[in-house]
DNA sequence: CGAATAGTGTCTCTTAGACACTATGTC
DNA sequence: GACATAGTGTCTAAGAGACACTATTCG
């Protein structure tokens, strides 16, 4: 922070949004078609200029809004009685290459918001153009998207797949009461996995704070009824749900006992 | 990313630096005292402009060799045979409040480091007034730093102590070689609490990929020699190494079992 | 009835943590 | 010798995962 008063670089600074849910037992992103050059009818990560009197967690806020309709719920500044679920978001990462955009020098502030499986794009100023697109095509080849897009999504996806580990988030993909096999088709939709719903159950109701009980039930799916829960109080799972294969482990095969 | 080509509004877009280290048995961090106003003489986290044609990572790395004369280890971009060891470098967050500089509207890019115990703040163009300081009474009150750099310090010691646990980062703390002891240390300081050194042997020793046995002993500390150890291949330690009190409950005791 | 989903019990294996014990250096 | 640190063995409790079994609905 050692710098003159006077002149600097002036950039351009977006918050871009990796907006993810579950839809058909598949994780989905949600992507506008961009309607000008550069990168013209292709698929990009919602997104906009930060305001000059805006905080970059209010940019983020607000370009949901606009080009969705999703109110989301981040920061203390949350205003209730409003239409329409709120969704989880949260700072993702910065992205500053030189070149990331022909056109101006632009700094993206990324945020990762994760949602219920929302009827359809909700409405919106913009959101005529918003589609949920399965994120497996476009993490194999990431240059289906603009920009740098590709790596920003594939940057949230890992981040929403560590999370549901150690973090309740995953209920933030289901609405305000679900079910414990709900639940955990969140997770094998996230982590592209099967698990076993005898101990996942045993697993996720014994965890201390992850979920609250309504007494009601449910019989959304055809068997015995489900009981209905809403997210508990935790904010950390203890212990985690750690993905099935152990958390990638990054050497060589060799080096395990 | 939907927007206008035409004029944007221009923010000034810095690299802030956390670099931490462990000295005498506590973290600390590199802080500069600042030389103009506005918070003349107050700490802060050594950092700079990003340059117009430069990367973030880059101009990351770049503050930190200007200001302290730290070689770091970020990105494909490494040019080894240079001299000084090198530290891990990675991005912390960024942030924006738009009121958090009075002179201009500047977003932070803030980025992580960790380094070993080096002998002082290294010599370099600025170095001068770069100085290792205990992080505990700068969490006590954040506001001893200069602009928000209290609440990015913060960040930067919780992404630590977290990253401490299911990466194996610790070693970035220590030298090229190492004891387990040594390591032990390092956990300890970090996390503020005392190991059990048999069972933290046991545990670094048989995690796969964590370290690599060189046949050599080293005996730094008194008492019977230590077998020097060098980082392993691994990227994400399984089993983690939990923090002794569990990942920190954040929900009512009454809730637990 | 069978099929499907919900939920519990039980077994085995692994790991965390407590701590006794041995090993090898310095003073 | 005392003392310090390094490293191993062993026990207990808890969690992960496999899977048998019961419960409750629909068609």
């Amino acid at each position: 922070m050692a710098a003159p008063e006077t002149s600097f670089p002036p950039f351009a600074v977006t918050a871009d949004l990796v907006v993810l849910t579950v839809r058909d037992g598949g994780l989905c992103v949600l992507l506008v078609s961009r309607g000008i050059e550069p990168y013209l009818g292709r698929g990009a990560l919602p997104g906009g200029f930060v305001h000059p009197d805006e905080d970059l967690d209010h940019a983020a806020r607000r370009e949901l809004r606009e080009e969705t309709g999703i109110e989301a719920d981040i920061g203390p500044d949350r205003d209730d009685d409003r239409p329409g679920p709120p969704v989880h978001l949260e700072q993702l990462a910065s992205y500053g290459a030189p070149d990331r955009d022909p056109r101006m020098r632009v700094v993206t502030v990324a945020y990762l918001g994760l949602a219920p499986n929302l009827p359809a794009p909700v409405a919106g100023s913009d959101a005529a153009a918003s589609t949920w697109t399965p994120v497996d095509p476009l993490l194999a080849d990431p240059r289906r998207l603009a920009f740098d897009h590709g790596a920003i999504l594939r940057d949230g996806v890992e981040r929403a797949r560590a999370k549901l580990e150690y973090s309740p988030l995953a209920t933030a993909f289901c609405g305000p009461e679900f079910t414990v096999g709900e639940l955990r088709r969140v997770y094998e939709a996230v982590w592209g996995v099967a698990l076993d719903p005898r101990n996942f159950h045993r697993k996720v109701t014994g965890t201390p704070g992850f979920l609250l009980g309504t007494g009601r039930t449910s019989a959304r799916d055809g068997g015995r009824p489900a009981e209905l829960f809403r997210p508990g109080p935790a904010t950390r799972l203890h212990p985690a749900m750690l993905r099935p294969t152990g958390p990638t482990p990054h050497f060589p095969k060799s080096a395990r006992r």
